[in-house]
DNA sequence: ACATATAACATACATACGGTATGTAAAAAA
DNA sequence: TTTTTTACATACCGTATGTATGTTATATGT
């Protein structure tokens, strides 16, 4: 049996470095190979470790990428709010934080993740609860924010940005294939602004 | 060998039925189960025929997939149609238009099949193809309609009609889970509204 | 200090599924 | 009538997931 405030055991600092270097593992192939083409062998492989490592740390396929979408949602919000925080007045930093999100989506590794694959392999239920908990949560705040403040006016903050993040990411799905991407860009913004100008008051 | 212009035999006709057969069940199964659990056996069976018949007609399982996102589309874009076809203005069509989209996206078949799956499983350019070539076309033709009468400014049409796509869909998968559906959904549309109304000109 | 228990793996195994190669019967073509 | 082709069925193979069991090092209790 474990004491309560006891110190960190060196053994339990490697089991965490394993379970890390699992995590960062099924990032990488994941985000280069796809869900269904990344095998468990491959990725405990490039992890150091034997499958029967994996199965220790993680259910199954689906919970270690679980975990990595979670990992990789908690740093895009960190990004996010970073970029935002540069910003004083809060309608600058709704901008500047749009401005981030899309940067993040057009990382390669967070498109085919996130945006791509995990809808589809965890679910629209959990699905959400990840991305509400995490980088939603800051556009939901920023907007509240404002509502509070009687710059923005629409009942149900959190509809409206749902409707926001979804144009950010369709925006980024597109950007990749586009011929003048800059372009395409600006004129993504430009709509996005233009949707939460219709609802702005001042 | 073939002549140029024959009559369809007995035979050809067996062999469309028995194609339409693993289509429909193909269709069922990926709804019900979800691609990756949906196995080729089950389809076959339900198809009534074996696995053998399934891969003399369809090359894997990827392939019949895309047959059903390619049908179900074609079926979707049809009923969008019909339904914009009921009003005479064309912004009435848009807004007809919309709801329709509206309504085929809260089928739980189209939801799982094509907008939940489909993009993972067939590739963000394939899955945009096909939505380009059918559901999509209606959205932007009217817009397009919309823009050379003077009624609706903005220099990328086809970005607007994305977007405008991306919101359908945001608010269709939010529904289902939503405590108050209708409310939702009506506040929904005031969204998407608001933005086309920010480049409506009249 | 020593025995015991448990955590962190490794190994081996069972199973299932996708895909392929081959076989066959009926119908169309020659 | 023979020959070929089509539309399947059967049999088989490889691979990937998940599980059950073994092993070793470390922590714990006496």
């Amino acid at each position: 049996m474990q004491e309560a405030g006891r110190e960190r055991t060196r053994r339990e600092e490697y089991t965490e470095t394993t379970r890390q270097a699992l995590l960062a593992a099924g990032r990488e192939i994941f985000a280069s190979e796809g869900y269904q083409a990344a095998g468990i062998e491959a990725i405990s492989r490039a992890a150091r470790v034997t499958r029967g490592a994996f199965y220790h740390h993680f259910e199954d396929k689906k919970a270690l990428f679980d975990a990595v979408v979670v990992a990789v949602q908690i740093e895009a919000a960190a990004k996010i709010e970073a970029r935002a925080k540069t910003q004083r007045k809060v309608w600058d930093r709704l901008t500047e934080g749009i401005e981030a999100y899309l940067d993040v989506c057009l990382e390669p590794a967070y498109a085919r993740i996130v945006i791509q694959e995990a809808p589809a392999v965890l679910g629209q239920t959990r699905y959400r609860e990840i991305e509400e908990a995490h980088p939603m949560a800051l556009l939901t705040a920023t907007l509240n924010a404002l509502k509070r403040q009687g710059e923005l006016d629409f009942e149900d903050i959190e509809l409206l940005s749902r409707m926001v993040d979804a144009m950010i990411c369709e925006v980024a799905l597109l950007l990749p294939g586009a011929e003048n991407p800059k372009r395409l860009r600006a004129r993504g913004q430009k709509i996005i602004g233009s949707l939460l100008g219709a609802f702005r008051t001042t």
